[in-house]
Parts: C-alpha cells; sequence; structure tokens
DNA sequence: AAATATATTTTAGTAATTAAAATATTTACT
DNA sequence: AGTAAATATTTTAATTACTAAAATATATTT
C-alpha cells in the first residue's frame, strides 16, 4: 500500500512540475489534459473525474472557455449534453505544456509510462 | 507523456476510492497518508508537497488537530519549526482507511506497486 | 399528454486558499 | 556581544473554489 501512496506523490510531482511558472491552476491544467486525451469530456464526466458537484463543473469551464482555451458543444442527439473541447488555442496551450520536459528524455521514458499504466490499470482493476 | 497523464488519472482514483463514504476531504486523507509514511512532516514540507501557502498549511492543520488525528510537536534544535505527526488517533484513522481494500488482494499487488514506484521513481528522476 | 428522470446552469452561502503583515527564533555580520 | 538579515510559522482580510438546492431545458416513461 505505501508503494500506492509514493506512486500517488510522484504523481503530485509531475502535476507540480507541469504547473511550475504556470498561470493556470493544477486542475486547470489536468483538465486540459484530459479533454486532450480523451478528446473531450461531458460535463458530468468532468465532475466523476475531479469528483465534485456539477456546478463546480460549470464554474471550471467557464473560466477556461473565457481563456478560448475551451468550448462547449451542445450534444446534437441529446441537447442535455454538454461536451467540453480544446479550442485550437487549448491545443497549442496543451503543446506548449509539454515542451517543459526535456525532449531528449521523451522517448527513454514513453515505454516506462506505458508498462506503470498497465500495472496500475490491473491494479484497480479496470481498463 | 499520455502515459503519465492515465497514471496520474489512476492516483486520482485511487484517491477517489479512498475518500469514498468518508468524511475527510481528500487533501486531509492525502496528508494523514503522507505523515505516516514519512513519520512526520515539517509545514514547509507539506506545503512544498501540494504546492500551497504556509497558510494554507496552518489552517488545514488546525483543522485535522481539533479532530486530534495529528499534533504539533516543535523542534527542540530549531524552535521555529513545527512538525506535524499522526496522534494515535491519526494513526487509528490510518488503519480504518486501509481496510477499506480487499484484504485478499493487498499481497497480490504489493509487488507490482514496488516495481511501479520504481519506475516512477526513475522516470522523474527521483529518490 | 403528463409525470418522471436526466444534464447542466444559476444562486446564495460555506470553505479553502492567497498575499501580506506579524511573531518567534536562528544565523550572519561587524 | 549586539544588530541586522534570514527563516519558519501564524494571523488576518480578501479572493477564489466549492457545495447544496432551486431553476431550466431536454428526454424518457407511462
Amino acid at each position: 500500500m505505501r508503494e500506492m501512496l509514493e506512486v500517488q506523490q510522484k504523481s503530485m510531482m509531475f502535476v507540480n512540475m507541469l504547473s511550475e511558472g504556470e498561470s493556470l491552476s493544477q486542475n486547470q491544467l489536468i483538465l486540459l489534459l484530459q479533454l486532450k486525451i480523451k478528446g473531450g469530456m461531458k460535463a458530468t464526466e468532468i465532475a466523476d473525474f475531479f469528483s465534485v458537484t456539477p456546478g463546480a463543473v460549470t464554474s471550471m469551464c467557464d473560466k477556461l472557455e473565457k481563456l478560448d482555451l475551451l468550448e462547449r458543444i451542445r450534444e446534437t442527439e441529446d441537447r442535455r449534453v454538454v461536451k467540453m473541447v480544446l479550442t485550437k488555442d487549448g491545443e497549442i496551450k496543451v503543446q506548449e505544456i509539454f515542451l517543459k520536459f526535456p525532449q531528449e528524455k521523451l522517448t527513454d521514458i514513453a515505454q516506462v509510462l506505458i508498462d506503470v499504466n498497465l500495472l496500475m490499470g490491473k491494479l484497480l482493476g479496470i481498463s
């Protein structure tokens, strides 16, 4: 169990690194990155992911929308749901965040991350 | 990089699991667990770990102190620093948190976690 | 068509966080 | 030693983030 906590700790350090000298808050960064990974998320998904109420999601997204990093797209199949997606500026922002990492290291660590991710997936019994 | 984010995501799910049906906030839980791992932390260390200001640490610790889960110990070598440590109740609380995990699984996943932790350590270039 | 359910937003109040000043102690300087 | 500068934490006032509950809009059920 201690190891899970240390993984958690390192994961936190990772986000700290990303947000270093950044104007956006850590949760804002994480949200942008998740939107990149997932290619957009419904408000409800975001609420689940962060374990916050729907109202908090509205507020988070309002701010990123005002910064032109995110936009709301109402789904045509079910017009109740709103999908949050990165704008062009949002995509650029995500790229910038990654440029903080020493580029030479990127390929080295890619495989390690794939392994870690797999292991942790098994561990939590999820995808 | 995507993998690091997915690790980050799973790490978040881990904390979500821990805090399920818990009266304490996620950060309060994480702090208690970190105190357990490290055997106590200075206020400054806590601020660094969570990337918050010293004032926020005082506030966080006040609450846990009021709940009798944490106590402040002023260091004798340097009386400016305060070390936060778990009380007896705090230790018990940490035990309870771990009991949420299916006990049969615990030994199975221990080694996996050790591996993941090692890999991530290498990755971030830290201990 | 009416009632119920679901997804998001709005609103008002609470809690968490910040920046800056205050306090206490230690270290460095002359 | 004595004063100034540095460090660690706390306090305070103001801001920001979050919640709970009501409101809005759309979908589903009966």
